[in-house]
DNA sequence: CTTATAAATGTTATATTATTACATAGTGTT
DNA sequence: AACACTATGTAATAATATAACATTTATAAG
């Protein structure tokens, strides 16, 4: 079993912000909603989302520089993520398929080589701007 | 059929020496490198990255901030591309697997949502870093 | 409980990545 | 020539991210 992550102020007060929004969130929109929480410089964001993404409670939607909240309750490490994003919306859904996970997870390139990690990231418009 | 592109200067000169890199090449590192040859400003680079970008002559490491050009013979949009890189070396590959892009490009998520486009980057170690 | 160690914090400065705004020049039609 | 379109040049600045260093807090070992 897995160590449950006790979060430490930083941390908590940016994943709440994070967990709460609709939206993936950049790293400097989220230091302007804490300033009045005492956080003051873009490193202690920054430090917060590393721990953040290195244990699984957000992803960073790398096409973006923003972050999501994990939507797959008690997903606690960050080693297989799958999104999908409308380029009109700009809307972004992760994406949680066990077919897909599975054929990645076991994915072997041409000289057999297997991954320990992947982040895929799906474009396309989105159900409310195809319409 | 797809009209062949005709690389303005500044794009033939930037393609040129992504093309000749073994390894992905940031965009400040291509300013630094074309100075000699004229191009002064990231601006120019920026300009030429996208067009070779939207014309598939390149591809983007979005979670390096990078560029590398296309491996895939004659690929003429970038629309599908699928990568593996090495968490050691910083190596990067382009993956080329028909069965991948088959899988990838026909997902359809729990809606039936079909994507337009993907990118797909795994995480590891390459052979001479596992030895 | 105290010492040692690791993890997190606070703060300033700076590095890196990318875009806005505006002026100019070339290219290909009609 | 007149038009639309694409590319270029240049300066300034915005947005994203890290380095370096001092201090504090949490955790574990003796």
């Amino acid at each position: 079993m897995h160590k449950e992550h006790t979060l430490t102020k930083n941390q908590q007060i940016i994943f709440d912000i994070i967990d709460k929004s609709p939206e993936p969130l950049k790293a400097y929109s989220i230091l302007f909603n804490v300033q009045k929480k005492g956080i003051k410089a873009p490193l202690q964001v920054y430090r917060a989302l590393d721990k953040l993404v290195e244990i699984g409670k957000i992803h960073k939607i790398e096409s973006r520089n923003a972050f999501i909240a994990c939507q797959n309750s008690s997903c606690q490490v960050a080693k297989a993520t799958a999104f999908s994003i409308c380029e009109m919306c700009e809307k972004v859904t992760e994406i949680s398929s066990t077919g897909l996970s599975k054929y990645l997870t076991n994915f072997k390139d041409k000289e057999g080589m297997k991954y320990s990690k992947y982040n895929l990231e799906f474009f396309g418009l989105c159900k409310k701007c195809r319409t």
